[in-house]
RNA sequence: GGCCCGGUAGUUCAGUUGGUUAGAACGCUAGCCUGUCACGCUAGAGGUCACGAGUUCGAGUCUCGUCCGGGUCGCCA
């Protein structure tokens, strides 16, 4: 019998470990490298070519030449998985500070045949409609600044988790195969289950509530299923949702102090770790900016505060809508930005009529709910609030509606078992990406987008 | 789903009042070039003009239908 390995390999065939070294001053001019990477990009030129080698993270030059470096570099084409041997040159004229000379070059991929897309340059990657983009997924990904977009989708969802755990939350998974719609069968997708009618979950919302009263604090990150047939270019019909839930609060005013603290945990985290993506974005050295204010305002104020800076028709045709449209919630979103260097608001007190049965209303004013929604540059993405915690309270409202009780029998149960005030709220992972990185669609800030008409790749 | 716009080379696009063999750039192929990374230069290959029907002597171009896409609105994260 053997054993399985458990001492950890040092891993030095990593560009990113090389540079690092690099940095450190630990690596010498003329000293011997093997390297793994793909090929990226090549330019022959007079007697020697320009291997561009794409790691993990970074992309680095290696010089191929005539007579000294092997095999013959026509032997590869982009996109070939490479084991290169060969000695690190310091060399100005550089970007990294130094060129990797190679000695001998295998190939340990198949080949590889020439890619529809120019996943080398990224400013050809750019200017690819949407849709050959997305037909061509598979190795689009590929892209530096295309792949740095689903790295920063990683650091939201890492910063997530990261900062509520460190705020005593436990994380939880909630079924994605239901048999009735949290708020309402309308847009939910029909499964066969068993030769029974299932749905695919449109939201976690009674699950994260029942975790709760076991938890008392808890989240979860995952997919959402909505069937609308949207065409927008912030709806796709698959999303990563980010909910949490929180008990024992004091107020609905607890739930908007976590998430601004969570913001300046997020944006900190990714200047600090997501360095090298950000920029591709936002420009050399350029980082997210420090929050410092949260703009936060009733609905009914913000309402008004557009009214009166577009007087006229368009002011009042706004004051008598019971939600935003997207325009206004862009221009608050500038205007905060604009007055106070605000990229975050917070819209609360919601009209009860546009917000579901669970939201708890306003003592003070019933026809409002404690309920907010959050804009980041002016799109929506989180919405949040108390909810009814109360069981004759939520019988009450359910009432009111014209609702059926005895459908939502589990949803009930917690409350009649005793619920402590709580609330929470859920975060739209490729809609924060959207706006962090002024992506033009959302359907860009997910790897594998699901809208009306696309199911592959 | 409503309204508006679009579909031409692998990609991004141009294509005049309907008129000979449908063009450019990038990519690709073959060369040239010792510091390129949107390099540059020379030559070449590459097209069922989304699909179907119609009008016409003649349709990439005009009409209708179908399919697909983009923007916007509804709704939401």
């Amino acid at each position: 019998m053997e054993f399985v390995n458990t001492e950890k390999k040092a891993d030095t065939t990593r560009i990113e470990t090389l540079i690092e070294r690099f940095a450190l001053g630990e690596v010498k001019d003329g000293d011997p490298v093997r390297l793994k990477g793909t090929l990226h990009r090549i330019k022959e030129m007079s007697g020697f070519a320009f291997v561009n080698v794409r790691g993990a993270r970074t992309v680095f030059q290696c010089i191929w030449e005539e007579g000294t470096s092997t095999p013959h570099i026509n032997q590869f084409r982009v996109e070939e998985c490479v084991i290169i041997d060969g000695t690190v040159v310091f060399e100005e004229r550089s970007r990294l500070g130094f060129d990797i000379r190679i000695g001998h070059m295998e190939r340990i991929s198949g080949r590889a045949e020439v890619p529809p897309v120019e996943i080398g340059n990224d400013r050809k990657m750019e200017k690819l409609n949407l849709n050959t983009l997305l037909d061509n997924r598979v190795i689009s990904l590929r892209n530096p600044k295309i792949r740095a977009i689903l790295k920063i989708a990683d650091g939201v969802m890492y910063g997530f988790r990261q900062f509520l755990r460190e705020e005593g939350f436990t994380e939880f998974v909630p079924p994605k195969i239901v048999s009735e719609g949290a708020e309402g069968g309308a847009d939910m997708f029909e499964v066969d289950y068993f030769g029974q009618k299932a749905y695919l979950n449109q939201s976690p919302q009674m699950y994260k509530q029942i975790m709760v009263g076991v938890f008392q604090r808890v989240f979860t990150v995952g997919p959402v299923f909505r069937a609308e047939k949207y065409s927008t270019n912030r709806h796709i019909n698959e999303f990563q949702g980010m909910d949490l839930e929180m008990g024992f609060i004091d107020s609905f005013e607890d739930l908007m102090e976590l998430e601004a603290r969570m913001f300046q945990y997020l944006f900190r985290l990714l200047n600090e770790q997501y360095a090298p993506e950000l920029e591709l974005f936002l420009g050399r050295d350029a980082r997210l900016p420090d929050l410092t204010v949260f703009p936060k305002l009733r609905f009914t104020e913000a309402k008004q505060l557009f009214a009166d800076a577009h007087p006229g028709g368009q002011g009042q045709s706004a004051l008598a809508e019971p939600d935003f449209a997207p325009e206004e919630e862009k221009w608050l979103g500038e205007y905060f930005l604009k007055e106070l260097g605000a990229p975050i608001v917070f819209i609360t007190h919601y009209p009860s009529v546009k917000r579901p049965f669970y939201a708890m209303d306003d003592p003070d004013d019933p026809k409002y709910t404690l309920s907010y929604d959050m804009l980041l540059n002016g799109l929506e993405v989180t919405t949040g609030g108390q909810r009814i915690h109360d069981y004759e309270m939520q019988l009450e409202k359910m009432r009111k509606r014209g609702m059926d009780a005895d459908q939502f029998e589990d949803y009930l149960t917690m409350h009649k078992y005793g619920m402590p005030p709580h609330g929470g709220m859920g975060l739209g992972l490729e809609r924060i990406v959207q706006n962090l990185l002024g992506l033009d669609n959302i359907k860009q800030a997910t790897a594998f987008p699901r809208d009306r008409d696309r199911l592959r790749p």
